[in-house]
RNA sequence: GGGCGAAUGGCGGAACUGGUAGACGCGCACGACUCAAAAUCGUGUUUCGCAAGAAGUGAGAGUUCGAUUCUCUCUUCGCCCA
């Protein structure tokens, strides 16, 4: 047999696409639109297993549509901006700028090896000035509708390195690269005014049809909306202030109350700025991170001051007031009432600094003597101990009622709060966009005009500094606005802000005056399927469906809010991790199979440990090189496995059989189009094709419902069960015609999966009109029926009827049918089940 | 600690709205081809049992004529958040 040059081919096809510039794609009113996008990478130099499944599933549905007819935008870019560069520029004295266009050249001649359905004519990168102008200009448009802001903000400091982290930065508290103990200091930073949307965007949630319910989910939780009540507390003490202003969810327990916490940035610290003692517990504080997941492992501690607060529904209860590191001045009004007996968080406070812990809930299966002693009760219950409120469900009809009384008591008011919190957009790095502002000399923030823009980053300079290369950078920092002498602002922008807006920029990538163009934009937005990790579930999604809302705020010619229709979300590429006797990790290239044991290749005598299959990650040795994986087994083969097995929503476990298997499958199906061609020219006269014709359509029909629900891995089934078929039915002359119609249907169904290959086979029998074959429904229709007998709920046997037969022709069937008979021989039929086509089950 | 999800052969995974559990692939076994091996092709492959048959979808209960599918409790794992 032939072998299938996959080399040839896969070549041949992918340069014959871009001759012909099949994939580019302009606006035609004609046609209906399919935006297809995927997550654009990350610029690190080597594709890796993740983008080639991402990038695969893309494709797989980009090239069906474009074969159902639709007009199909499927672009690709880069997030181009980032740490990674600036770190590799700092090690190898390298520009971050040369680095960066190095690893998209590499990745772009890899992506470009799978034989994906590109436009590369709207490829963008984020980091040139081309993108990044329209950026500050969208900046600037916040800026105006004042959505943009400045304010001091608490980040994660690394006092060695001298620079402000990132929270992933910070691990155990400590700087990633220098070990550094993290401090919390208060820098000036501009902030997205995210929240102003809230509740629109949880509101949006419910629209989203096609995303998956757990990103919704995630979403919904990150937002965070609780509903609860201010409660203003009568304070007594040496100080002037009168009142404490509350923010609770649970002002059922109030008489539970037996502190107030303060957050140290509660406005009334000012008068403590004095106080030794205060600005030691501060410093204290400021050695937690800034993330709320440090601050709720930390220690709880807090410092008392001389104030007294009144318990509002009983004014004779007069409890102390704390500052306490766990209170964030972000949410509600950074005060908070201590209920110890039923929050742990609470608790913790009260039985370090001996306060009191009053039961005022208890558990529905407990009497009126329950007493909290050991840790918090925060489940539901009944009031007690609480004067007018016991006897209350809590906590539904006890938070309603109690609100009601503070109401009317003039106590304080319903409110509902959100934990979503303003995006901070400044970072202290060089490889980023520049924000677009200046200071005059009383530090006011102007906006550069729009005439000046891009605000371009300066080059050639020295990045082997503490802190923000670009605030050393003193000629740049200069700028003269309308004459005036002023200093640019030297942060730049997180790189979620580029990657919030950059599918609007595919639909107009060229446009030069703005971030789009409307008529294109509102031809193809929004993106009708959106594909990627569910690592971006909250982050990127929330920010990009908050910047498409930021863009429409105020703005009458655009109408779109949600940036995406459909989400799918896949899993990750998994492989076996592999250890030495030394526990160090081996990589799978370094092992040896000797009679069913692996060893080290190198020396063929140290015995290898398999370990579970784990995300594909560099420090457990276990990522596989897609190029190596293409330059071997071709693209095709590549894609097939990475589709196979695993539904794509789920890891995927690679492994060194699966990918030979998917290998192997192309030259067998590549063995059959011989077969085929040889078969053609025979021209056989036959009218009995029905059985082909039925094979094929319900193939179709499985194949493109498993397209339509993201059944990939079912597809490859379905390829392989055509494959069994027609490899032993070919040859069972049908006549030329059936056979050349079944066969292209069959190639062009293909096509998304394999498109190599089957471009390849298909081009031999057709080259013109090649469109997503539609399935006959008549040659589904089946016309007999397999039926489950049952006897008292077990099978008992299977009978072929004709389709639709009756309840008594099944029972002529059954009582001639001795095997099952016998079970039924000297019995009473106590009651008989019937189900069409499927089954009866008979009770006796 | 909270939320979401998952658990099916030796392995990855199928099973539509409650109706034949194990599609398809890997692995394994046997056979054909071969001097031989590789490759390829064919057959078989949930478990126990010679068989008839029985058991069987993480564990335990429940609803139902019938449960991998629905409900409850528990266990383990994963992801996200704290």
């Amino acid at each position: 047999m032939e072998r299938y040059n996959f080399k040839l081919i896969e070549d041949k096809w992918q340069a014959f696409w871009e001759k012909n510039q099949n994939f580019s794609t302009k606006i035609d009113k004609n046609k209906k639109k399919f935006y297809c996008l995927e997550m654009f990478p990350y610029p690190s130099g080597k594709i890796h297993m993740g983008h080639v499944r991402n990038y695969t599933i893309g494709d797989v549905l980009a090239r069906y549509k474009g074969l159902q007819g639709f007009n199909v935008l499927h672009p690709m870019g880069w997030d181009s901006f980032g740490m990674p560069a600036e770190n590799a520029a700092k090690q190898n004295q390298l520009d971050p700028k040369l680095w960066t266009e190095k690893n998209i050249a590499a990745m772009k001649t890899q992506l470009k090896k799978l034989g994906l359905s590109i436009d590369w004519n709207r490829e963008i990168s984020t980091c040139s000035e081309d993108y990044y102008k329209h950026q500050q200009a969208f900046f600037l448009e916040l800026f105006k509708k004042k959505l943009v802001y400045r304010k001091e903000n608490y980040v994660n400091w690394d006092p060695v390195d001298e620079t402000v982290l990132a929270n992933e930065q910070v691990i155990n508290g400590k700087g990633w690269r220098s070990g550094a103990i993290v401090e919390r200091k208060k820098l000036s930073q501009w902030f997205f005014n995210i929240s102003k949307f809230s509740q629109d965007l949880l509101d949006g949630l419910d629209g989203l049809k096609n995303w998956p319910n757990k990103v919704k989910t995630m979403q919904k939780n990150w937002i965070g909306k609780s509903f609860g009540c201010e409660i203003n507390f009568d304070i007594e003490g040496d100080l002037p202030i009168k009142n404490i202003k509350c923010f609770t969810t649970r002002p059922d327990t109030l008489f539970g109350f037996s502190f107030l916490a303060l957050s140290i940035d509660h406005e009334i610290s000012k008068f403590y700025k004095n106080d030794k003692e205060f600005q030691k517990f501060k410093d204290e504080c400021s050695k937690t991170g800034t993330t709320e997941e440090a601050i709720a492992v930390a220690d709880k501690i807090g410092f008392k001051t001389n104030l007294l607060a009144s318990n509002p529904l009983n004014p004779k209860e007069k409890m102390p007031v704390y500052f306490a590191n766990f209170v964030l001045m972000d949410y509600g009004f950074g005060a908070v009432f201590g209920c110890p007996a039923h929050d742990q968080r609470d608790f913790d406070f009260a039985k370090k600094y001996n306060l009191k812990i009053k039961t005022v809930v208890r558990p529905h299966d407990k009497d009126e003597k329950f007493e909290v002693l050991d840790e918090a009760y925060a489940g539901p219950g009944i009031i007690i101990n609480s004067d007018f409120l016991n006897g209350l469900n809590a906590p539904e009809d006890a938070v309603i009622e109690t609100i009601k009384i503070i109401e009317n008591k003039k106590l304080g008011k319903k409110q509902i709060n959100y934990r979503l919190k303003d995006w901070g957009v400044s970072r202290q790095r060089y490889w980023g966009c520049p924000i677009p502002i200046a200071y005059d000399e009383n530090n006011n923030a102007h906006p550069i005009p729009i005439t000046m823009l891009p605000v371009k980053l300066p080059q050639n300079i020295n990045l082997d500094v503490k802190g923000n290369p670009l605030d050393k950078e003193n000629e740049w920092k200069e700028i003269i606005i309308d004459g005036k002498k002023m200093r640019r602002e030297t942060d730049t922008l997180d790189t979620f802000v580029c990657s919030s807006w950059y599918y609007l920029r595919f639909c107009s990538p060229n446009h030069l005056d703005y971030g789009f163009k409307k008529e294109e934009i509102d031809y193809w937005m929004p993106v009708d399927q959106y594909i990627g990790g569910v690592e971006h579930a909250i982050l990127h999604l929330l920010y990009s469906r908050f910047f498409m809302r930021a863009l429409a705020y105020e703005s009458s010619d655009f109408n779109i809010k949600e940036p995406f229709d459909g989400l799918f979300t896949q899993g990750m590429v998994c492989h076996e991790t592999y250890k030495d006797p030394d526990n160090n990790w081996v990589a799978p290239e370094e092992i040896e199979n000797i009679n069913g044991k692996k060893y080290l290749k190198k020396d063929n005598t140290k015995i290898i440990t398999v370990g579970p299959s784990e995300s594909m990650s560099k420090s457990k040795k276990n990522t596989i090189d897609p190029e190596n994986i293409i330059l071997n087994y071709g693209a095709d083969a590549a894609r097939l496995f990475i589709l196979s097995d695993s539904p794509p929503e789920k890891d995927i476990q690679w492994s060194e059989e699966g990918i030979i298997s998917s290998f192997k499958f192309i030259q067998k199906l590549w063995n059959l189009n011989l077969k085929f061609l040889d078969e053609i020219k025979k021209n056989h006269e036959k009218d009995s094709d029905t059985e082909l014709e039925k094979y094929t359509n319900k193939f179709l029909k499985k194949i493109t419902d498993n397209l339509e629900n993201f059944s990939y891995n079912k597809i490859i089934a379905n390829l392989h069960e055509i494959y069994s078929f027609l490899n032993k039915q070919i040859n069972q002359k049908y006549s030329k015609d059936t056979l050349i119609d079944n066969y292209e249907k069959i190639l062009i169904s293909m096509m998304p999966i394999i498109p190599h290959f089957s471009n390849e086979c298909l081009s031999l029998i057709k080259s013109e009109d090649i469109k997503w074959p539609e399935y006959n429904k008549n040659f589904i229709k089946e016309e007999t029926a397999n039926i489950v007998v049952q006897i008292n709920g077990k099978k008992r046997g299977l009978i072929q009827t004709k389709i639709d037969s009756n309840e008594n022709d099944i029972f002529d069937i059954i009582k001639n049918d001795d095997k099952i008979f016998k079970y039924l021989e000297k019995k009473i039929i106590k009651r008989k089940i019937f189900i069409k086509n499927k089954l009866v089950n008979i009770i006796i």
